[in-house]
DNA sequence: TTTTAATTCTATATTAAAGTAGTAATTAAA
DNA sequence: TTTAATTACTACTTTAATATAGAATTAAAA
């Protein structure tokens, strides 16, 4: 009962990148090597950002990574649905295809609260939230 | 974001046999058919189930599978431990090893009311609770 | 006592996610 | 204009979960 991993390095990603404000810059080999992910992986991840427009990026010598809207216009939800939506099927807990409120499977009801907490959480936690927080 | 297959079969094995207590033993090759579940795979999860005691298993022409204790006294969590436990590794959202109360990963605080949320359903929800619902 | 129907054990195959490798494209500095 | 430093693209490898196969074991019925 987990983020995918390419999930949770996205997050972390963004977080280092949005705590990280007066860095306007950021290469793939830097970011790779402070947040321990693998350097291929993470350039794929990356990718996907970009094409979520969540990310812009400059290639070619001086080029790399930047942010590419304010962190609080962010939210935590569209970091996993910008690389591979892993939270989509927390839809019906037991994976069964056709359940809903008409037809539901033997845990919806108890299942309801847990899910809308958790994708509340995602929906409304935006990086600004996460990235001012001490530790 | 979702239980494993495993933990998903394991659970509506469980709710199945728990909802025809009017059959008293349910073969492999049954509940297979029923509930589409792989039957070589499916037995492997019963030998876990009744490894962890909850279920009872008799082997040779007659046998079967049968409930090893009251639905009331069989709680979600159990199903999931006895399998794989892939409700463990909720503990950090982040995926981070060293995340606790006083270290803290950048969503820990988010991440708390939907992860006791989820887990306080597993560890409060019987078998008989769910089984007793209608659809 | 043999046969049959069941679980159990051990090994293998398939699949999807995670991770790696190499080359192409781009751009600024030298 | 060449070189160096960067991202982008395409293909491959590894790993762990899922799924399958076959033989061994058990025990009741015939």
């Amino acid at each position: 009962m987990k983020l995918s991993t390419t999930s949770q390095y996205a997050i972390r990603v963004m977080i280092f990148i949005s705590q990280n404000s007066d860095i306007k810059i950021f290469h793939a080999k830097e970011i790779s090597e402070k947040l321990s992910i693998p350097y291929k992986y993470l350039t794929k991840i990356m990718s996907k950002l970009v094409e979520a427009n969540i990310i812009t990026s400059t290639r070619g010598r001086e080029g790399g990574y930047s942010i590419a809207k304010k962190s609080v216009n962010i939210k935590m939800i569209d970091l996993v649905k910008a690389v591979d939506d892993s939270l989509h099927d927390t839809t019906c807990v037991l994976g069964i295809g056709l359940c809903n409120e008409n037809k539901k499977c033997a845990l919806h009801d108890e299942w309801r609260e847990p899910k809308e907490s958790m994708l509340n959480m995602f929906c409304n936690t935006t990086l600004k939230d996460v990235s001012e927080e001490a530790s």
